[in-house]
DNA sequence: TATGAATGAGGCTTCATTCAT
DNA sequence: GATGAATGAAGCCTCATTCAT
């Protein structure tokens, strides 16, 4: 039995840029296959379907951010200010990098009347998000004021990604990060 | 000649409804055809292929907000608080509508690295967005200035627009215009 | 009622000209109509169906040949050799002129195991031109000869006139009716 | 991975017997297919579209011929009068097998205005195949005279096949390579 | 596990034909 | 007779998925 040729974390990585190119519906297994150096029948050895694979993506992705992004907001050991400094920067990192925009908000569009499933692992990352930066927005804020302005930044931030696609200017996601890091303080 | 069963306006109203529920790729000619009541193969009488009705219902987008939504920010004989407040409402209007959302934001993201030619469609109905948002802005701010609460504006909005459709609640949207509103005076 | 904005002879032209160019299967109604200045529909006040209007072509076709180039062979006023002359002359001047080729031959080869109606239809075509040369070259041969000759005079015109229109050079046309002008006498 | 179904050289010899038989507009993909006992998408394994599956055909035939029919003409080993039996011999097996006539006229008659790139192909097998007579009958004649016959015997063969085509009698092309055979010594 | 042949459903588009005006 | 909207069948092609090797 041969090994695998790659791993899975590649294969999602792949997939993840992919699907963030050609939206979920224009990207074929084939793409994807291609991008990881297999042929189309091998993706199955991995995901039974493409369903499963956008799924483990979103997962992928979400998992990422909780670790990587949202956890700083959890970290007291920093200073209010320092946290969100964080996560904007972090923010902007993977925003910018090879997944060319949000995928969560890219895919959340594209199949929420369509795929409910997908919708409702993509408002769980949402949540998230925005229970983080409310975390954080307490120790400023109400706590009602707290998640108002969370959900603001969440929409600015996303608002200002789908900008920077369409406009293919990188611009848009900073001014929005620079007017929320001002805005917060 | 026999009576059209179908106006061109019924069919990129419908289409509008079609793609904005189902995405480009995933919307079917049959799909709209159904919606117009007509079979598939009528629809070439009225567009020569997906893309061209797609760019049409783009256009009548724009030509609508341009006339409707747009228009009132040139409006001088009114105060700048009651165009704003006027833009709001419409817009609000326009985006809880049948379109279910904004197709521009929809079909930009979707369609942002794979059809250019709708993007710099979808470019000039934002700019013409920014620039009437610029017009009446310069009222309070600088020109300079006016332009970056404008793109902060047309962010906001398209960033709880989506929210808005990821979740299934307009409040997304109600929330984003009246921060909009109180922060324009 | 209005009146027929064309005329039969000319629809028929006008089909016979698309037809050459473009095959039977691959030209379309429509481009037979804007060849004419109609549209689609237009066509069946005057067809029934395509397949009658390649029908009566080709019986236009054959019955031009009947009386402007066949008709030469039987009229014995004119020497052998006039009347062989007078057909040459006249057939190149057909299968150069706006017919692109032999419709005949075309028409022939492409429904030849598919629409047995025409090949009848092309067969009495091709009978008539090899029974008027027989005519003629009786003055020379044996009956017997006479009709080889005159098989051997049609495969290769309309040989030549394929490769005409395979290499789009006269040429080969002008060279075969040359070689059996010569032979002929 | 699954033994193949069908070979490539099956696919071809299938695809050439229909193309021959449907002329290219009038055979479908569905045609060949099933021919092959395959379904309608399981051709696009082995050509990626209708035209590259044509294209292959015809490079197919050019290459079997070249091989097994002109290659005699280089064969110096063989008297002239050899050479040009054997080849005779084998063009009328070609012509009047599966093939159904001669799919490089059929082909280039239908096409010949519509897609240029079968047209180009289609001349190079009609070159090679003069260019192989000239070379046999410059043993003979001049090389000018040479390639004017070879010309005329191209010429007729394929007129010849026409009328077999039309008349469905195979007679036609027999008579020609006689007296073919005849003019040639 | 990797392959790639095969499937079958379905998508976009074309087109001969009909028919109401 | 002319129009052009509408039909519906069919054609090319794509693609998620299956499966034998």
């Amino acid at each position: 039995m041969p090994k695998a040729k790659v791993s899975e974390t590649f294969i999602l990585n792949q997939a993840l840029k992919i699907f963030s190119q050609k939206s979920y519906y224009n990207a074929t297994m084939a793409d994807i296959a291609q991008a990881c150096g297999l042929l189309k029948g091998s993706m199955y050895h991995y995901y039974p379907s493409k369903e499963d694979l956008m799924k483990a993506v979103i997962a992928y992705v979400h998992e990422y951010f909780n670790k990587e992004v949202f956890a700083h907001a959890y970290n007291t050991k920093l200073s209010t200010r320092e946290r969100l400094r964080k996560m904007g920067e972090l923010t902007e990192k993977m925003f910018i990098g090879p997944q060319e925009g949000c995928i969560m908000g890219n895919i959340g569009i594209e199949t929420a009347r369509v795929i409910p499933e997908f919708s409702e692992l993509i408002r769980n990352f949402f949540d998230d998000w925005m229970n983080a930066l409310t975390f954080v927005l307490k120790d400023k804020y109400s706590e009602k004021t707290a998640r108002e302005v969370a959900e603001q930044c969440v929409s600015e931030i996303e608002g200002a990604v789908m900008m920077m696609r369409i406009y293919n200017e990188p611009r848009y996601l900073q001014d929005a990060l620079k007017r929320i890091a001002k805005r917060a303080y």
